[in-house]
DNA sequence: CAGTTTTCGTTAAAATTCGAACGACAGTAC
DNA sequence: GTACTGTCGTTCGAATTTTAACGAAAACTG
């Protein structure tokens, strides 16, 4: 069970070194700026809001609030969904990817520092399957 | 960056089905069974609030609360620390011994179904390390 | 030993999370 | 078409976390 417990001390390390980052370096918290990341990502920077939800794993109402945050900081909008009534997309806006431009390379030095840069190419790749593994495994049993 | 993704997404997704067995198996959370397996570990079953609330990395405030919640529940009580009036102990009740001793068992099913099981014994091996070093790494930059 | 600075744990207020319940719409069966 | 069932996003209330501030006690300084 040593590697649980690393694991779990480590990541909530981590987790508290990474808000803190984001709070310095634009007032964003980390599921906001995972929320930019997978706009960013998605295909006309627009996604639907349970995918959206899904990918960035929290809760549908935890996202709406998170959405109607970054809304009023005008780094995302909402748009309706021309394919179905009920559905909503989360836009992200131009100040939206230059904040996520902004903010990329800070964080992922953090993420490099305190975990990248310590591993070996091997290890690295190991970790990643490790984790892909886990990741699959949960999202089929949900 | 992929080792990053996988690396948050599956750490989010076990949090969250961690969360919902532990609840459904006992009515705890997450951080308050962290905090009873620390106590646990402690010699006398004790531990500082200062020094639990590093162990299980949550601010002090956050381990206030959750003592205070704990103590309703009859799985720990705080004492006076002998050594310094402005300490205080939290100590681990047989009740709280009884409790995790009943929700362990539990707790390592899931941890093993999902993350441990999943991995290679070279692949275990080489998670853990990597944490440790990132935990390692964490902790001596605070 | 007085004066300053730290550390300890708690408190208060604000922010964020989740789960459950909801109304609106979609999909399917008959 | 009508009824059933499921999905979508939001809202509400409860629980939890964080930050900042606080009073008390310790540790240090001279």
């Amino acid at each position: 069970m040593a590697a649980w417990r690393a694991f779990v001390s480590a990541s909530h390390l981590l987790e508290r070194r990474i808000e803190e980052q984001l709070k310095a370096a634009a007032g964003l918290t980390h599921p906001q700026y995972e929320i930019l990341v997978r706009l960013s990502d998605a295909p006309e920077h627009q996604m639907r809001m349970t995918e959206l939800a899904r990918g960035v794993v929290v809760s549908k109402s935890a996202l709406t609030y998170q959405i109607t945050q970054l809304e009023k900081a005008g780094l995302v909008e909402r748009a309706t969904c021309p394919s179905d009534d009920r559905g909503v997309l989360a836009v992200l806006t131009e100040a939206g990817l230059r904040c996520l431009e902004k903010v990329s390379p800070g964080h992922l030095e953090v993420v490099r520092a305190y975990l990248i840069d310590r591993l070996s190419r091997e290890e690295l790749r190991t970790m990643t399957s490790a984790m892909r593994k886990t990741e699959e495994a949960l999202r089929a049993s949900a």
